[in-house]
DNA sequence: ACGCGTCAAGGCTCC
DNA sequence: GGAGCCTTGACGCGT
């Protein structure tokens, strides 16, 4: 079991973000800026080492404008060597690393357009993971996208263009259940029809559920992660933020929540990414229950054991199948 | 030095 | 049909 946060951390004076105005676009700024940003990670994953967090996401901004046509620099080639150094780092301290492609990523919108410039950004993004050598544990993280009205099509076109995915893309790709619009349940007829893990999020399924009560809606999501290709299962956690609108996450761990969510588990094993304001302040709080559990985090070189789920009929999960009655 | 309007990108809800 | 919201840091202009 493993702990992270996203993207920033407050205690460092670097972001891995610095980017700049399209308007004033050149290679050079994209140069720097990527030099930049790939230094302060480095910093970034040394700090969450020395910490005990063997979990992080990376911001989706680490190449300005990655995605995007304006952007003729190679990035690729001109920073093959530092991609490399962070991937070796990552693999030799047991990091596990992922991304979460924003909001403008949706794969199942009518607009065509729409939706090559999402696979563009995923292509962008697993490219990073790529040039620094990680296998399929390291993942791409987004939600199934809009419902247009017709929640069956729009799950239907989410799986039609799954499969014209780039391989490298598909073996990263996992989708995690909103907090308005995509449950679950829902998440879970996607997997049926692709085979994409899902990403268990917590407090989105507090949001918008059917009922599951949360061990199950675990074993569920959990059945869903192939234990080789995929790794771990990873979650995003978080609580509602008291006296704010139902959805909005807490701006710092609640101890008493984290330990009632923990108790959920049963033996299973997830890589938790707590989607919590105060970043790594709270990961670190986070990481002093689990050792106050003797769930202690991996230490560094050590890889997790193999995942062990409790019996489920509809395992294994991992293979395409036909859609059928078995979710109840 | 600092404040604040603005920034590639989508979609939903409310009015 | 249009504005506001989600959610958030950082840019960069204006003072």
């Amino acid at each position: 079991m493993k702990i992270g946060y996203p993207c920033v951390n407050a205690a460092m004076d670097c972001s891995s973000s610095t980017t700049f105005r399209l308007a004033s676009y050149s290679d050079e700024r994209v140069a720097t800026a990527v030099a930049d940003n790939v230094a302060c990670l480095r910093r970034m994953l040394e700090w969450n080492v020395a910490h005990g967090l063997l979990f992080f996401r990376i911001g989706s901004s680490i190449v300005p404008f990655g995605s995007h046509p304006v952007n003729t620099f190679p990035w690729q080639t001109h920073f093959a060597a530092e991609f490399r150094a962070i991937g070796d780092y990552i693999k030799a301290n047991n990091l596990r690393v992922s991304f979460h492609p924003d909001q403008f990523v949706v794969l199942n919108s009518p607009s065509a357009d729409i939706v090559q410039r999402s696979i563009q950004e995923l292509v962008y993004q697993g490219s990073m993971l790529d040039l620094m050598g990680l296998d399929g544990t390291a993942k791409l993280q987004i939600h199934v996208g809009g419902l247009y009205g017709d929640r069956e099509l729009a799950i239907s076109r989410f799986a039609q263009v799954y499969a014209t995915l780039p391989v490298a893309v598909q073996a990263r790709l996992v989708v995690e259940n909103d907090d308005r619009l995509f449950s679950l349940r829902d998440c879970l007829e996607v997997h049926e029809l692709t085979g994409v893990p899902i990403l268990f999020d917590n407090f989105h399924h507090e949001c918008l559920n059917h009922g599951e009560p949360m061990p199950e809606a675990l074993r569920l999501a959990a059945g869903t992660w192939d234990p080789v290709a995929d790794g771990v299962p990873m979650m995003d956690y978080s609580s509602q933020a008291l006296g704010e609108r139902k959805g909005k996450h807490t701006d710092d761990l609640v101890d008493d929540l984290f330990a009632a969510f923990l108790d959920n588990l049963h033996g299973l094993d997830f890589d938790i990414m707590l989607e919590i304001k105060n970043k790594e302040a709270s990961a670190l709080r986070a990481v002093a229950q689990l050792r106050g559990r003797g769930l202690s985090p991996a230490a560094p070189n050590v890889p997790s054991p193999p995942l062990t789920l409790p019996a489920d009929p509809n395992a294994p999960a991992k293979a395409k199948r036909p859609k059928q009655a078995a979710k109840t």
